[in-house]
DNA sequence: GTGAAAGCGCTAACAA
DNA sequence: TTGTTAGCGCTTTCAC
């Protein structure tokens, strides 16, 4: 019995006559380990859990697909869960994601108040992506956004834009306030204006519409996140206003389809496979004890400029009332 | 300690006195029970595998991302591998998913041959999403893909398009091959080609060229599945064939650009979630055992007529050479 | 209503 | 190199 167990996990000490026999009789019955049990004795086991706010997010989708791969490839398995963008449900998930007593947790936070959220009484180790915490001690992996956003806000400024109007999520979520200050920053003579567009289709498209039939319209809108992008897309198109003749248009987060519209979208290409590989290196090499002190990653974005954010052609300025 | 798993479990025999102490002291420690070592005593835990083809597919993302919001409500939790599309790999994945002894699994099979897939030595129930296994045996959940498909051919033919070139994987997917024969089926007077594009971007992308390059171009273009859509969009863009004046285009499966895209895209929406929501619930009442023979659910789907697919205006007939 | 003891399927430690 | 024994953290059973 445990020879057999010693074959399994390819301990050295077994003759070659019964690893052959073991390899046999295992192929024949199917069988394979219980990992509970394997556990339970060994205390050790492969078994990662994965926390983003939303799988459905193409963004989130790609992140876990990648991450998957690599686990594979790793050897270890994907609790996978998702918050749906709710502190409470996060720390739900947070708290009973434990009792599988994973090797460590991959987390995309959906605040920054993720450590107020940890239950008590020992975590494993945690890598959190994309979204920074408030308070430090967390391996980290995300993009530049303040830089981005930056470029972005100084393209459109350059493209002679006066007014611009920044939409995104919630200023409580790490990401999208660090692209409203990088965007800010680099505004320029360019007069820029934020509003937070929440988490729920609905109410995105309430505010937008609000904002962009209230007054003057502004000559630009960035966006800065994928639901805020499509829902901002559809309402323009459906309001009539035109990109980029109306208004221009950016968005921070490159999803298939911006390529294929006409014009197509300006965008901000976040590397999610880079930092689904990113994480996945720090996690592994957080289990080995190899580091010390947590680690922070920023990677770089590609800034994508296409048609939606150029120049309005043959109107002088700002033709809006 | 016995007591403590009492109360822990609700079960009725523990004095309220008791409960009241034990949940403080949880409380304090932030104590979860080890779901492995529950396990292991108990033979019941909340576990349900699911296996994908590929996370990174937005229909797959909507599918799990369903799944995982119905299993947590009913205290599940859930393993998600993906087959990244290859038989070997999903044989490979049902193999070692055992490992975690879970309640069941969900599967969408990259094609045809899973009974063949599964490791021998007692399977856990299994519910088959979306594409069809050629052996029963299984709880089916899928769409009506030949009357689907069969909608969009005779709406094609409708139009007045004279010869139709259908696109899709590989007809070893069930879905794809009924999509297939029904849009064969209801073609009518329209002349209808199939080609097998495959499931690599670039694959996909050569063999799409290759045939819309050579003789006469088909008047339709009816594509069957998501990647194949993305690709001969952007090809047709590419070789500036007009949509829908130079070509009308179809896609099965509607994923959010294609209404944002002038013309927007006809399409048939498949009802993701309602067919996680059935698979989770044929799951539960498999696990309940309360059905005795494996039971086949067959959703129907939109089609959505747009303008991809109108009639060329101010153009009398077939124009191309 | 509570506590003591056994045992789930493994693997680690050690004896043979 | 192989076999035996103990015990991981729970839940079940059963005595109290």
């Amino acid at each position: 019995m445990a020879t057999v167990s010693n074959v399994l996990n390819g301990k050295p000490s077994v003759s070659q006559g019964f690893i052959t026999r073991v390899r046999a009789a295992v192929d024949e019955l199917g069988y394979v380990a219980d990992s509970h049990a394997s556990r339970l004795r060994s205390g050790k086991h492969s078994l990662a859990g994965v926390v983003v706010p939303d799988l459905s997010n193409p963004m989130f989708g790609a992140f876990v697909s990648t991450l998957e791969r690599l686990a594979r490839d790793d050897g270890f398995d994907l609790l996978v869960v998702s918050s749906a963008n709710d502190p409470d449900q996060e720390a739900e998930r947070l708290r009973s994601i434990r009792s599988w007593r994973p090797a460590g947790l991959i987390v995309i936070p959906c605040d920054g108040r993720l450590s107020a959220r940890l239950p008590r009484g020992g975590n494993p180790p945690i890598v959190v992506a994309d979204r920074i915490p408030d308070d430090g001690g967390f391996d980290l992996v995300a993009v530049d956004n303040a830089k981005s956003a930056a470029a972005i806000a100084a393209h459109l400024a350059g493209e002679g834009h006066r007014t611009c109007l920044v939409a995104g999520s919630m200023l409580a979520i790490s990401n999208v306030r660090e692209r409203w200050e990088g965007a800010a920053a680099a505004a320029g003579p360019m007069a820029i204006e934020m509003v937070e567009s929440g988490l729920d289709r609905g109410v995105i498209r309430d505010r937008l519409r609000a904002r962009l039939s209230a007054g003057t319209r502004p000559d630009a809108l960035f966006t800065l996140d994928h639901l805020t992008t499509l829902v901002a897309y559809q309402l323009l198109a459906e309001l009539g206003v035109s990109i980029p003749r109306d208004i221009a248009f950016a968005s921070f987060d490159d999803t298939e389809w911006m390529h294929l519209v006409t014009p197509p979208i300006t965008a901000v290409r976040q590397p999610v496979e880079e930092m689904a590989r990113a994480a996945w290196t720090q996690f592994i090499r957080r289990l080995s004890g190899g580091d010390a002190v947590p680690r922070t990653l920023r990677l770089s974005c590609a800034i994508e400029i296409r048609g939606s954010s150029l120049r309005r052609t043959g109107l002088p300025d700002n033709a809006a009332a």
